[in-house]
DNA sequence: TGACAATATGCCGCACTGCGCATATAGTCA
DNA sequence: TGACTATATGCGCAGTGCGGCATATTGTCA
């Protein structure tokens, strides 16, 4: 239908990644420094096996970098842009949620600020 | 589990709603003016059912704005933001897209440069 | 080597979502 | 008013994604 097939697709997977609540929670938790696994779980609270595939699904899609050290595995970001968005998505929307104060304020904390382990960009992508 | 726990849910439903396909090039086909919904299906070649629908979920997700004159229903970007979103996202797909200078290309057009019809804000956001 | 720890994955059930069909709703025109 | 056009929506089905359970895989340590 679209010489374009393939880009929209490749854009609406990316958006699809970001798409869950829990792999929102696990950027939200690894993007200020990398974590194992286990610590990931015990912070965000739900089952290994959960996390894992959601770790995994987030690998493969390339936003995030992997490190196996001994028997651990740590996940970091591997996109600083992708944070960036996020971010950029937390203040659009707390801008639009205009009645409510505390869901404002939630948005606007929600994603930290990432450390940059790449060389600096600004948020400006 | 957690007290951001809304303030995720927004943000992935945010992103869910640019994770379609059809609504992708739905946003391509109306970011540089408003369109009738029947000059949308015409565009994109769907059935007038399938693409009313996806401009209702934009619409309410709040990415789009809606215009009724006589019969006809004209949509538009609401937020040239997200635009400015997606267009973020197809340049860091397309510099990770390495062996494929065709997939690269097509997602640098992608999303044409869209209008502003609100006060001018450049595309970092 | 065997026991243990950390992580990944196959299978399955369940809920959700996209799409087509038919139909409802709203507006125009004669 | 009735015929027609444009758009939206209820229903049902098929495809897909999430999560739990058990298990496989990989690495450590004694």
């Amino acid at each position: 239908m679209d010489e374009h097939h393939q880009a929209i697709d490749a854009v609406a997977s990316y958006f699809r990644v970001l798409s869950e609540p829990t792999r929102i929670r696990i950027m939200r938790v690894i993007c200020e420094e990398e974590k194992s696994v286990s610590q990931i779980v015990e912070e965000l609270g739900g089952s290994q096996t959960n996390v894992s595939r959601h770790l995994g699904i987030m690998h493969r899609s390339g936003m995030l970098g992997r490190r196996k050290e001994g028997n651990q595995v740590y996940y970091r970001t591997a996109d600083a842009a992708m944070v960036d968005l996020c971010r950029s998505v937390c203040k659009r929307i707390s801008e639009r949620e205009d009645g409510k104060a505390p869901l404002r304020h939630a948005l606007r904390r929600l994603i930290p600020q990432a450390k940059r382990d790449t060389k600096p960009k600004r948020s400006a992508v």
